[in-house]
RNA sequence: GGGGGUGUAGCUCAGUGGUAGAGCAUCUGCCUUUUAAGCAGGUGGCCGAUGGUUCGAUCCCAUCCACCCUCACCA
């Protein structure tokens, strides 16, 4: 005997009579024929969908936002006057309880436990949460009766004297009470929390509601940001804010988004980084600027990746990158003491130690140290011999800077786990660093690595107008040879440079990888709020 | 882009080539200090989509979609 749902998938187009019972008419006509949708869709916007398509749930939700109405009640007034919040009265419990204190709490309920004439929830403010209780004979019978309208997900205004239950909670005996907002859907269960990472992303408010481990990692993104500002505002340090749409983007080496200007009827492009424009500000006479920004580059995402993406750039006049670096290692452990109370940190396995100095190693020494191979003034046979022995692409084709990089990210960057610094790139790496004073070859660049990830990038800053001319037309030939992410010439840029820069010390640190070092988390969608998502179809 | 994994009730997860399962949530009933409340009884699923194999597919196969992991790419 085959299934009514089995007949009717078989034969959707020509339904023999006889099946044509009560209850599967009621499913053909909910489900698609109402609508006249083909196979495949029959699921309508929910906000298009008449009532009698939700779902069980969401109709007893709807129903009792109807007799909430039929009361006379406000399903959504417009405030609340709060006195407390639930940290509030936890750290001054005692205090309130032995003086009567009469509070108003107010929050999501997140939880209902009923038991006939009395009832406990919990209401979940933006500090943490307090347990309510509610007895029929104090609210009165009729005013009790209202919460068999009431849902897990409702805001609820709520007014009593503090007091401690048998098992020795912190709670509140209700006096009176008030709906603030009526929810419509139900939340997450409580007991797992919301597990379902595409969830996570893309209802991120559910996120935050039943998990609030998300919630604390979010609050520390916010307060690193505080204590950046912080530091850099005592030091004389201006904040600005440059251009987002360029008409040429330069500063990094990444492909752009593109979009277009309907009334100059031209393309500009969303930025993939600052420092041409903070440069400028210096040229024009600010010695001491940051902007905390968002970046755009069109590339692949991994867990390290997001397309928009913060950074923290500074430059610094008449310093150079020593002093960027001293800058640097005093930042971090400045913003670990501010928000962890302690220079040490804990990253997955790793106990990291951000007091300065950081160790400080050159470039070629790092990998020496790492390979046992000296490849300073080697030529460039030799290193490509070197790399391919190490199982890295190294044929001609593949430029120079390139396989260095490739040997130094395989071989040394792993080992970086307590804070270092590399220093003095080779000169092809590096178009925007001055050269190295003493050494040849090389540039005054420095990257900060910590947990084997890089989180800065930073130069004495290369203001030599000729010799970023010749940076620019070397870019120019590597993206003739097909390299999409060579630097466009900027003459607009290299004509500021040629009214004179000073000296100047730069860097560009990576805000989301450094929340995600001092949150210990391994994901950079576990600290972007929005993070990108494929459309959901 | 390659490889691997996942997709089943609102949520967290089992499971099977032959009528679809649990816990929580929800609904009904009982209960005035519970706390992952309890007890009893219900409701709720096109088993991600499309196609194939089969008498019969949620399960096997193929394709597609989304998400996760990993490699590659990528400052």
């Amino acid at each position: 005997m085959l299934t009514l749902k089995r007949i009717y998938r078989k034969h959707h187009n020509s339904i023999p009579l006889k099946f044509l019972t009560p209850k599967f008419l009621c499913f053909i006509f909910r489900k698609r024929l109402l609508y006249n949708l083909p196979r495949g869709e029959n699921k309508l916007s929910e906000q298009s969908k008449p009532e009698q398509e939700l779902s069980e749930l969401l109709l007893h939700r709807r129903e009792k936002l109807k007799a909430l109405k039929e009361k006379n009640i406000n399903p959504y007034p417009y405030l609340f006057k709060r006195t407390h919040t639930s940290k509030n009265i936890l750290d001054d419990f005692e205090k309130m309880e032995s003086e009567g204190i009469v509070v108003s709490v107010c929050g999501r309920i997140i939880s209902l436990r009923s038991h006939g004439k009395s009832l406990f929830f919990h209401l979940l403010d933006g500090e943490g949460k307090i347990q309510v209780y509610v007895k029929s004979d104090v609210v009165g019978e009729d005013r009790y009766k209202l919460f068999e309208l009431f849902d897990i997900g409702d805001f609820i205004g709520a007014k009593g004297k503090v007091f401690k239950t048998k098992t020795g909670e912190k709670s509140i005996r209700a006096e009176d009470f008030e709906l603030l907002s009526k929810s419509l859907h139900p939340l997450p269960e409580k007991w797992h929390g919301l597990q379902d990472k595409e969830l996570r992303y893309r209802q991120r408010y559910l996120d935050l509601i039943s998990n609030p481990e998300v919630k604390n990692t979010f609050i520390l993104r916010t307060r690193i940001l505080s204590a950046i500002r912080k530091f850099l505002d005592d030091r004389g340090f201006l904040e600005v804010e440059t251009p987002i749409l360029q008409p040429i983007y330069g500063g990094a080496f990444a492909r752009p988004f593109i979009t277009h200007h309907n009334a100059l009827d031209m393309d500009l492009y969303l930025r993939i980084a600052d420092e041409l424009y903070l440069k400028r500000l210096i040229i024009g006479g600010y010695e001491k600027v940051y902007e905390v920004c968002k970046d755009f580059r069109n590339e692949g995402m991994d867990k390290n990746h997001n397309p928009e993406f913060s950074m923290l750039e500074l430059y610094q006049a008449y310093a150079d990158y020593n002093d960027i670096m001293e800058l640097c290692e005093k930042l971090l452990n400045f913003i670990s003491l501010e928000i962890l109370k302690s220079s040490k940190i804990k990253f997955q396995e790793e106990e990291i130690d951000l007091s300065p100095p950081w160790r400080r190693l050159s470039f070629w020494e790092s990998i020496e140290k790492f390979t046992g191979a000296d490849l300073y003034k080697e030529d460039e046979k030799k290193i490509r011999e070197f790399a391919q022995d190490l199982g890295i692409k190294a044929e001609a084709s593949v430029r120079i800077g390139k396989v260095i990089e490739s040997i130094f990210e395989e071989k040394v960057q792993p080992n970086l786990i307590q804070p270092t610094f590399i220093l003095d790139y080779p000169e092809e790496m590096s178009p925007f660093a001055k050269k190295h004073r003493d050494k040849e070859g090389l540039t005054e660049r420095f990257e900060g690595f910590i947990a084997g990830f890089e989180l800065m990038n930073a130069f004495s800053e290369l203001n030599d107008p000729l010799d970023q001319r010749e940076r620019f037309e070397q870019q120019a030939k590597f993206k003739k040879m097909g390299d999409e992410e060579a630097l466009e010439l900027d003459e607009d840029f290299l004509k500021a440079m040629e009214y004179g820069m000073p000296p100047t010390g730069g860097v560009g640190i990576g805000l989301d990888r450094m929340v995600m070092l001092f949150t210990n988390s391994t994901s950079i969608r576990d600290v972007i709020f929005f993070p990108q998502m494929k459309k959901e179809v």
